[in-house]
DNA sequence: ATTCGGCGATATAACGTTGTACCTTGCCCA
DNA sequence: TGGGCAAGGTACAACGTTATATCGCCGAAT
C-alpha cells in the first residue's frame, strides 16, 4: 500500500504517482498515464503514509490542543468538540495534552507536540489568565478563553455584550427595579485575582444597568460561584423583600438561588425571575428551565482552528457573541402583571 | 537539533549518537565517547524527531482515542482524562476523533489514525452497544464502556456489583422496606434496546434485593432517564405513601426526585433517602449532597491505556469496581429512628 | 543532417532516524 | 610473523514521501 506498489501496478515511476495523486500543477504527465495511476491507486486502496509525508514536507496536518486541567472536564469540553469538528472538516487531527495549569507540564507538553511536528497549537483555558504567552518554538498558536499578551490570537466570549444581554433581557421583560445581583458587589474594590472575562461581564452588566438608569436593589459578592453560595446569598436577599429578579453570575449560583426561592415559598418566574450565565448542564436540568447567557464553547473551538488554518491572521482578540438561551425562568415582575 | 549536529559536536558518527541515546544494549561505544555524546546532546538541547523515528521504527508512541459523539461531552470526559494521564505517564500522546456513532465516520477515523501510524486505538462509548468490533487493520484495540464481540479487551464498570452496592447501602442504613425504584420496572418485559451495562445494573439490584428477602414497594420505568421523568415518577410514588427510600437509576432521575420530595413537603434524608448512580456533576450540586454509585470514568480510561501498553493481554472483559460516593442523602428510615 | 525545444516521464536526493554490516586498529597467541 | 579476535566505531540502507534535476525522444526549425 505504498507509492511504489501503485507505481508498479500502473507501470510508472514513484515520482509520477506522487505528482498525479497530489495534483502537482507543474507536472507533465499524460492523461493516459494519469488515468492508469488514479485507477491503480483506487484499486489498491492506496492511502498516503502521513508519517513519511510529514517527514518530507514538515507539515503534519495535526494540531496540538493544550488545556489546563479544567478544560477537559465538564466545563469546556465544548471547546474541544468544536475544535475537533472544525479540524476534521479541514483534514486535521488533534493531539491533546493536559497541563494541570502547571508551567513545567506545559513546557513539556509543548516540547512533545513540537517533537511530533504539530502545525499549530490551541491553548484552551478555563479561567482567562492574563498571561497567555507560551514558548512555542515558532509554532503558530491560538488562545481560547485565555487573553494573550499580544503574540497570538485570542478567542474570547464577548462577555461585555453578554453582560448587557442579561440585563436587557430582564428590562425587556418589564423589570425596572427589584433586581438583585448574585455573585458580585460593585461597591467592593475590584479583586485583582478575578478573571479577565469575569471583569468584562461585570462591566457589561454595569453599563446596561446604567443605560436604563437602574441600580441594583441588592448585590452580594460570593467567594466561590458554587450552589451553596448562591443559596445563601439569594436567601438573604429574599428575606429583605422587594426582590423580583435575581441576576446570577453563573448557573451554579442560580442553582442555589432556585433552592432559596423555592424554600421561601416563591415561584419562578411568577414571583421571582432568575437569569444567569454559562448555559451549564444544570440549566437544562432545572425546573423551570433556566434562562442563561451561554458561553459559546463549540464556536470558540471552531474559531480557534480556523485561526490556525487560515493564513496570517493578525494577532487580535476575537470576541465571540454569547447567545442567550431563553427557557422559562424570566417573566414580567408581579407588579407589572395584569 | 538533529542527530547529525550532535554527532558533529561530539566528533562521532550519527549512528554512534543514536546508539548511545537509545541505550542500545548491543552497542560497543567507549565510556569516553558516550560521555561526549551525552554532553553534546544535553548542551544542544537535542530532542529526537518523533516523525523520523516513527517512520523508521513504525512505532509512533501515539494512541488513537475514538468516541461516539457523546463521550466528549459531559458524561465521559473522565474517560479521556484518565486515558490522557495514563498515556502521558508512559510517554504516549492521544490523537482524538469523534464519530457521532456513525459507522462511516468511524471507518474514516480509523483509516486516518492508521495513516498517522497510531500504536493502538481506544474506542470509548456512552452506551454499551453490543457490537464492539471495528475494522482496525491490525491495530491493537481496547473498548471502553463498550462490550466487545470477543476480538478486543473491554473495559466496563462492574455494574452488577454496583447495583448490589446501592441496595446494600440502603439496607445497611436500616431500610427493610419502603424502597421504590425510579427508572425501571422489573415486572415489565426486558426492552431489547437497553444498554448492556444498564441490564447488569438491574440484575445487581435485583440480586441484592433478593439476598435480603426484599421487594420494591413501588417501581416505575422511565423512557428517558431525565429529571422530568424522575420528578413525575417520584411524585406518584410519594403520593401513595409508605415510601422511605428512592433508588434512582441515575443522577438525573434523582435530581427530579429531589424536587418531588421537596414539593411533597418531605425532607431528604430524614423522611426519604435517595440513592442513585453515575456521580454526575449534579450529585455535588444538589443539597443535601447525593449519595451515588459512581461510574469510575477516569480509572476506566487509565485501564484502557494500560491494556494497550502492557503486552498481549488476553481479550477479556475488565470489570472496574464502582465506588460509592457517600454524601448526605441516605439515612435510617423514619420508623427505625429513635 | 544536425540542433533545438518541449513534452513525458524518470532518477535522485533529501527529511531524521535506526539497525546491521562492515571496517579499522591493536593485541594476543600460535 | 601472520592470523584471529575483540573492541570501538563508521558506513550504508531503509522507512515512504516529495521536489528538483535530468534524461530520452520526437517533431520542427536551421
Amino acid at each position: 500500500m505504498t507509492l511504489a506498489e501503485v507505481a508498479k501496478a500502473a507501470g510508472v515511476s514513484v515520482g509520477a504517482v506522487s505528482q498525479v495523486l497530489n495534483d502537482n500543477p507543474n507536472s507533465r504527465i499524460s492523461p493516459e498515464a494519469r488515468a492508469r495511476i488514479v485507477a491503480a491507486a483506487r484499486d489498491l486502496g492506496y492511502r498516503p503514509n502521513m508519517i513519511a509525508r510529514t517527514l518530507r514536507t514538515s507539515r503534519s496536518h495535526t494540531f496540538g490542543f493544550v488545556s489546563d486541567a479544567v478544560t477537559i472536564t465538564r466545563f469546556a469540553s465544548g471547546i474541544l468538540r468544536g475544535a475537533l469538528a472544525a479540524a476534521r472538516a479541514e483534514g486535521y487531527f488533534l493531539l491533546i495534552a493536559e497541563t494541570a495549569g502547571d508551567a513545567r507540564q506545559e513546557e513539556e507538553a509543548i516540547a512533545s507536540l513540537a517533537d511530533r511536528g504539530v502545525d499549530g497549537i490551541v491553548f484552551a483555558a478555563m479561567k482567562s489568565r492574563s498571561s497567555g504567552t507560551h514558548a512555542t518554538r515558532g509554532i503558530p498558536t491560538v488562545n481560547v478563553n485565555l487573553a494573550g499578551d499580544g503574540g497570538a490570537t485570542s478567542i474570547l466570549p464577548d462577555e461585555h455584550a453578554g453582560g448587557r444581554t442579561a440585563v436587557r433581557t430582564l428590562v425587556e421583560a418589564g423589570h425596572r427595579g427589584g433586581i438583585a445581583l448574585v455573585g458580585h458587589d460593585f461597591r467592593l474594590p475590584v479583586d485583582g485575582g478575578i478573571a479577565l472575562t469575569a471583569r468584562r461581564r461585570f462591566a457589561g452588566i454595569a453599563d446596561e444597568m446604567a443605560a436604563h438608569g437602574l441600580d441594583f436593589t441588592d448585590q452580594q459578592a460570593c467567594a466561590d460561584w458554587q450552589p451553596e453560595q448562591g443559596y445563601a446569598a439569594a436567601r438573604r436577599m429574599l428575606r429583605r423583600g422587594s426582590v423580583t429578579a435575581l441576576l446570577c453570575l453563573n448557573d451554579r449560583l442560580a442553582f442555589g438561588a432556585y433552592q432559596a426561592v423555592t424554600e421561601a415559598g416563591l415561584r419562578i418566574p411568577e414571583d421571582v425571575s432568575v437569569i444567569s450565565f454559562d448555559d451549564d448542564e444544570l440549566a437544562t436540568a432545572l425546573r423551570p428551565g433556566l434562562t442563561t447567557v451561554a458561553i459559546p464553547h463549540e464556536r470558540m473551538g471552531a474559531l480557534a482552528i480556523e485561526a490556525l488554518t487560515s493564513p496570517a491572521e493578525p494577532a487580535v482578540e476575537v470576541l465571540v457573541p454569547m447567545p442567550i438561551h431563553v427557557r422559562a425562568s424570566v417573566a414580567a415582575p408581579p407588579a407589572a402583571r395584569t
